[in-house]
DNA sequence: CTTGGCACTCCGTCGAGGCGAGTGCCAGGA
DNA sequence: TCCTGGCACTCGCCTCGACGGAGTGCCAAG
């Protein structure tokens, strides 16, 4: 089995194949790393560790890589945290600091992430039925068409333009906003159905067309199928490690411009406060089998989680300096959203 | 001089090596296409052509390549109009149709775009200073601070919020709807500042401090720093031409990543009916420099330009065809947002 | 269980040589 | 004057074989 000698030969497999990108051969470890026991010695763990599927070799004559799964152990159990240096806390602070509004937020945390990590950074925008809403404005575009015009505590501004059977009053209007402004305010979308149900029985008679017209719009687009919305930067970063994709990286861009699979990224997540780390294999999504991917979710004073972020990169990253940045960049963001 | 037969052969060179991606040869291009003269006179012209810079070896005994100055004679004054098959056409309208708001279409118009051409699409929302105003809803959030609402005639719905120096009324903001309203609705943002500049005057006292709040807010982040937008997708189909880039592909992923300059190359076009194509060198854009980009602007009925689309790719692309599918998916997303 | 020794494997590199595509030039012919 | 066939030459690409070196696996001794 694994003694502490041999986790610590794994951890320095890793540690070394991750900074030179070359296989690590048993001299070399046992030189460089303070191991204290002679290369015949390393080989032999090496050897153990291959057979339980922790390391692998290229070809015969060539040194250890680690696998997904010795990946995980050292990500698991081996990997140290690393504190982010304090100019670095400084500096996504007032970075972040600067936005304005909420898409700057997540545009600034993505730019923010990609270039603390150097990898592909993801951030998903505050959900929308997971947040709080502020504010629903029913606009009169015309006689027969309105505009709901949603506003949630984290910033989100969602809208929908409806087309009614039939003309409407900017009476009638004005008491739709009446009717639905009490009900809504201060509930997540998630519990509007709740709220909002018995809402046609309570109204006018005279409304009441309208009213389930403009309702089964805010139940169906809002809140059966909320637009998530997902913002992705630092691609460029992909090329730098062209030589980690044993293919090309045409199915990790593909992958990356699938709306869909970010969400399924970072939607995989719920608890705010553990960073999640999927390797290589382990990912559900088939184009990013080569990759390795650094998820968070973010919510508003750590409680909720009201969205996600994250980095992809090669299997072979900085698991620890990665985890850091995410989980900073993410409580940085909450708190920011908490503010708002 | 160039005589009817060396722009031929010029034709030929960009075509053959458009499609194979191979240096070409006298003698396939002599055999190939039906020049009806020997490799012999074609190695003169090639020799003529080399000598006016218009085509290039790679060494000394392959065959020739275009340069960027023979893609730009090819582009002016060689290139047919290569019409789109109906299917195509059909394709493309079904696809757009299908678009049900504004984000809708121009996702749609960006997935469009590059799967037709197979290279990198970049669409720009419809400006915001070009577009009519639909409507101007503003929104009472807490006692001092309001949103902005803003919906132009192309779909297009951006907010502000702004703090005010002291509390309003709902009543104050009630008034304020009614004098914003009716000098901006039809009108054209760039013409807001006219429209909009004897108001502080015309208003009763009371509200003024409030008004000019708002105003301020509506001219200089809506009408002098309006948000524009840019949507991008198919930067896998970069990798299909690795081999076309002579370093890497990273300063082409980095140009595109900043929303700057992608606006920059969108924005430097005008003329809603003319494609324009930037080969190579002439690209202002550092990273773009290896890359050949083709635009064209779209607007409401062909007459105004409210935005502005296009595709990036290597130098060595099908420019017939990519000008064709950008000149039509334009004209459909033109039409669409005035049926909107 | 560790260690040093040793034979073995196999990748990467390098240089030589042959192949072939393509060129440039020239002299002859329409 | 322009086109053409011929011809020598250039040079990139591929293959092949040899070599060095890093690294392994195994074994016997401590």
């Amino acid at each position: 089995m694994l003694d502490e000698r041999k986790l610590e030969v794994l951890r320095a497999i890793v540690e070394d194949f991750v900074s030179t990108n070359e296989p690590v051969g048993s001299k070399a470890l046992a030189e460089r790393h303070g191991l204290g026991v002679s290369p015949a010695t390393v080989r032999n763990d090496m050897a153990t560790l291959e057979d339980e599927g922790y390391i692998t070799h290229p070809h015969t004559s060539a040194g250890r890589i680690p696998t997904d799964k010795g990946y995980r152990l050292f990500v698991d159990r081996l990997s140290t945290v690393k504190p982010l240096s304090s100019p670095e806390r400084r500096a996504i602070q007032s970075f972040l600091e600067g936005a304005v509004d909420l898409d700057d937020v997540v545009h600034r945390s993505v730019r923010l992430l990609s270039q603390l990590t150097q990898q592909v950074a993801v951030v998903q925008y505050p959900s929308l039925s997971r947040s709080e809403v502020r504010h629903l404005e029913i606009v009169h575009l015309a006689p027969t068409r309105l505009m709901l015009v949603l506003i949630t505590d984290t910033g989100r501004v969602e809208q929908r333009v409806l087309e009614l059977p039939a003309v409407v009053s900017d009476d009638d209007v004005r008491q739709l906003r009446a009717v639905f402004g009490p009900r809504l305010h201060g509930r997540r979308l998630v519990d509007a159905p709740g709220a909002l149900q018995d809402l046609p029985d309570a109204a006018p008679a005279s409304l009441r067309p309208v009213l389930t017209s403009v309702l089964s719009v805010v139940l169906s687009t809002l809140v059966e199928r909320p637009e998530e919305r997902i913002a992705i930067g630092g691609t460029a970063h992909l090329t730098r490690h062209a030589l980690d994709f044993p293919q090309t990286l045409r199915p990790v861009l593909e992958a990356l411009e699938e709306q869909v699979v970010l969400l399924k990224l970072i939607g995989e997540v719920n608890d705010p406060t553990t960073v999640h780390v999927k390797i290589g294999e382990e990912n559900s999504v088939e184009g990013l089998r080569s990759t390795s991917v650094v998820t968070v979710g973010y919510g508003i004073s750590g409680v909720s989680t009201v969205g996600g972020l994250g980095v992809v990169g090669p299997t072979r990253m900085d698991y620890a300096g990665n985890i850091s940045s995410v989980r900073a960049v993410a409580r940085y963001v909450g708190d920011l959203l908490a503010g708002a």
